[in-house]
Parts: C-alpha cells; sequence; structure tokens
DNA sequence: CTGATTTAATTCACATGTTAAGTAATTAAA
DNA sequence: TTTAATTACTTAACATGTGAATTAAATCAG
C-alpha cells in the first residue's frame, strides 16, 4: 500500500519529466542569451519579418494571453520586439527589430545545434514517430474524449 | 521566409501542446475539488498512508522544491496534510490527515473514469508505447547528450 | 443608425516555475 | 571535539500559468 496505483500519472508524469528533459537540453543557453524559454519561443517565432497578433502569436507559442501581454511588454522594454499597426484597432502586432532579428540569428545557431545532438542520441526516426505520435495522442484528445 | 524552419519547436512544442491536451481531461475535475492540478499530483503521491519528505516528494511529483514548500503550507492549512517528526530534523516529513485520505478517495474515483476515457480514445497499446517512449527519450537526454 | 453582442487584449489575483541566497541540522575532517 | 563542508529545506525575487473580470473596438440585430 506504500505505493498507490499509477492510472492518471503515469502519462502525465512522463510527459512532464520528458518535456523538462528536453527543455534542459536548451535551457543553458537560451539562459546565456538573458532569455527564458518562453520568450525565446516568441521570438522563434517572429523570426524572419513575421508579424503576428497576440492571438495568432499566444497560439503558435502554446502561451496564456495574460503571460503573453506580460511577455510582449518585457521583449517590447528591451528593444527585441515593437509594434505594428493593425487594421482591427483591437489587435497587437508584433515584429521583432532588427536588433531582435540579430540576436536571434546568433541564438539560433546554438539551437540547431542543440537540436541535432538530441536527434544524434535518441535517433531521428523516433524522433519524428514520437513527435508524430504526440500529436495524435492530441487531436484525439482534443475531439473526442 | 515568413514561417522559420522547426528544428527545436517540433519536439518541445508537441510534448507542451500533449501535455496540455492531457490535463485539460482532469483540470476541471480536480478544480471542482478545490485543488490545482500540482495540488494533486501531492496527494496522490501521499494516498495511502505514504510518508514522504520534501526532496522525495518533490522528485515524485516533479515539483521544484521552493514550490513544494508553498505547497505544503497551503494543504497544510486546508487540513489535508499533516507533519509527521522524523529522525533527521533537517527534514520535513508529511502524510495525508484522515480528511485528506477522504478527499483523495472521492476524487480518485472520477480521475480513473477520466485515465480510462483517454486510454479508451487514444489506445491502450498505443498508451503504453507511448509512455515507454518518453521514458527512453528522457533516458537518453539524462545521460548522453 | 442605435443598442446589444461578440471579439481582442489587458488587468487582477493567486498558484507555480525558476534561480539564487540564506538557515538550520548533519556529517566529515583536522 | 571543534571547525569545515554538506545536506534539507526555506525565503526571496521575478517570470509564467490560470481563471475571472474589465476595457475597447468591431459586428450584429432591429
Amino acid at each position: 500500500m506504500a505505493d498507490a496505483p499509477r492510472y492518471d500519472d503515469s502519462l502525465t508524469i512522463a510527459l512532464l519529466r520528458a518535456r523538462e528533459a528536453v527543455t534542459a537540453q536548451f535551457r543553458d543557453h537560451v539562459a546565456a542569451g538573458g532569455m527564458t524559454l518562453t520568450q525565446w519561443r516568441v521570438i522563434r517565432a517572429l523570426a524572419g519579418g513575421t508579424e503576428l497578433d497576440t492571438t495568432t502569436l499566444a497560439h503558435r507559442c502554446v502561451i496564456l494571453a495574460p503571460s503573453l501581454t506580460r511577455i510582449i511588454k518585457t521583449l517590447e522594454g528591451r528593444g527585441l520586439i515593437e509594434k505594428v499597426p493593425a487594421h482591427d484597432r483591437r489587435q497587437r502586432v508584433v515584429k521583432l527589430t532588427a536588433n531582435g532579428e540579430a540576436v536571434f540569428t546568433e541564438m539560433w545557431a546554438v539551437s540547431k545545434t542543440r537540436y541535432a545532438a538530441i536527434e544524434a542520441a535518441f535517433g531521428r526516426a523516433e524522433m519524428l514517430d514520437l513527435v508524430e505520435t504526440l500529436n495524435r495522442l492530441r487531436a484525439v484528445l482534443e475531439e473526442d474524449v
């Protein structure tokens, strides 16, 4: 009785630990760039001149709106992103500044290296398969259950 | 160039979204019990009379020590857990109160149902396989890379 | 065209994640 | 045995997660 059965734990905990292990591979170099992993997701989503409104950006980065509001404020304060006038004046559309693009380019090179290392260690086929499985799980849960 | 390539995104985002989709299946009923998902992990880890120190508990629940300190304070304040005297007086050992066990038992029944629904929708074999793959990924990353 | 509804963001309040620093108890070394 | 190092946990400070309430702009109904 020391260990209760693991019904809802096995999957949620496995996802949590796996994600923790993966992000750990990027955390240091992102922190070295003076950024959090969440902020880095935003920078990445805007790289290459992409202009996005808050809703779209939040969805792509998997960040809730209130968090993104704060992050935009922070990154704007650091001169990494800037506002862009929008047709719909309710929207807040943003893009990277020249400085933001430069920071992205610099960090991106390292990021690719880290990712390649993961791929090499785990196997490219397994990796693609895992991503496919995860997306399938998500699709199933977002419809049926 | 509107879309930057997806090197480090595919896996981290897939993990993030998949976890979000899974936890969404439990969030409502856990919230209905007046608890957060993180607090629920702690309750579950202690169910059945289990006594654990903070370090072990933090590891099992995948919660950082500072977060667990606050959570223990909260749950203790609600009368769900209580301290247990420990040999090593540096340690904080806790267990569920009778009330805590009762709350667990009540919520556990629903939790199992939700989990069974996920298993039915996604497939038991795929689920076990996914958990195994996630743990293998973690093992690889925690050693080699 | 005016009022009701919907939509996009923001703000608020609280819980948790995250790193660094601090405290108390234990253990190891001299 | 007294000090130094280690260990377990807490506190602090800031970033993010989360749900609810709020504000402003756009859209819809009549």
